[in-house]
DNA sequence: CACTCGATGCTAGTGTAGTCGCAGAGTGCT
DNA sequence: AGCACTCTGCGACTACACTAGCATCGAGTG
């Protein structure tokens, strides 16, 4: 249940984040995306220590590992959308997207706005599923 | 930035979860909404931990402690619904909404879904803000 | 009162997430 | 070749998240 990742400590879960945003990343530009910075090889002791885990594989890029996440991508986005709203928004999407409309710095655009009333909408004419 | 809590270790984000879904709760509350249980005395040492952190505060009822968090509920569903929004979905709140919608093991109700696209219109309506 | 029950306040211990540094391998340059 | 640079592999230390146990207090009950 939850994020996956609920297990997860706090430098791996900053990284995981970092994975995810990027999709794949080497060491060096997770450090650089990284709030609070330790050392370079911190940051690959971790990745080696989540690689382990099972959270994260690499591959080679000329010389260098780049990493990437295992989980798919779609149950990942599905089990946070999920946590965080059972968790933040007791289980209300219209208060989950309340938040998201007035916590992002710039306004939505329109455009954005009538993707998401059709998709709305969609939704309404296929029993509550996208 | 990120979901506050951000530098939360793994214990310590659960339990902020839980007090965040709860709204407030006791010790022994706490524990048992804990997926990984760990024994009521861990419980209470990071709920104090928190406390001289400064994310909980405690209220007495009758002779024990009720915990709440100290930041605005309000402040908190921003960041984690920007935070969720920018690291899994690329700032895209059509895929937030349709991993929601994809997410839950319900359908999401027709009455939900008409609020939900009243929301989305009145936004239309209002230059992006909700 | 004596006893239990359930709560708190501590202090102390452990495990492991998190940190770092050094040695070695590869590549490209002059 | 020799040097500089950047990467990986690994061993080892540290800090702190996390755990547990014990002393204490207050309320309720026989």
């Amino acid at each position: 249940m939850a994020t996956l990742y609920a297990e997860l400590g706090r430098r791996e879960r900053q990284i995981m984040d970092v994975l995810f945003r990027r999709g794949r990343a080497t060491a060096s530009e997770v450090l650089e995306d990284l709030a609070d910075p330790p050392s370079y090889s911190s940051v690959r002791s971790m990745l080696r220590l989540l690689e382990t885990k099972g959270h994260v594989r690499h591959e080679w890029d000329g010389p260098r590992h780049v990493y990437l996440p295992t989980d798919s991508p779609e149950q990942v986005r599905k089990a946070a959308a999920r946590h965080v709203l059972t968790t933040f928004f007791n289980n209300s999407m219209e208060s989950a997207v309340a938040a998201m409309l007035g916590g992002a710095e710039k306004p939505t655009t329109p455009d954005e706005l009538r993707r998401l009333a059709k998709l709305v909408d969609r939704a309404r004419r296929n029993g509550g599923r996208p």
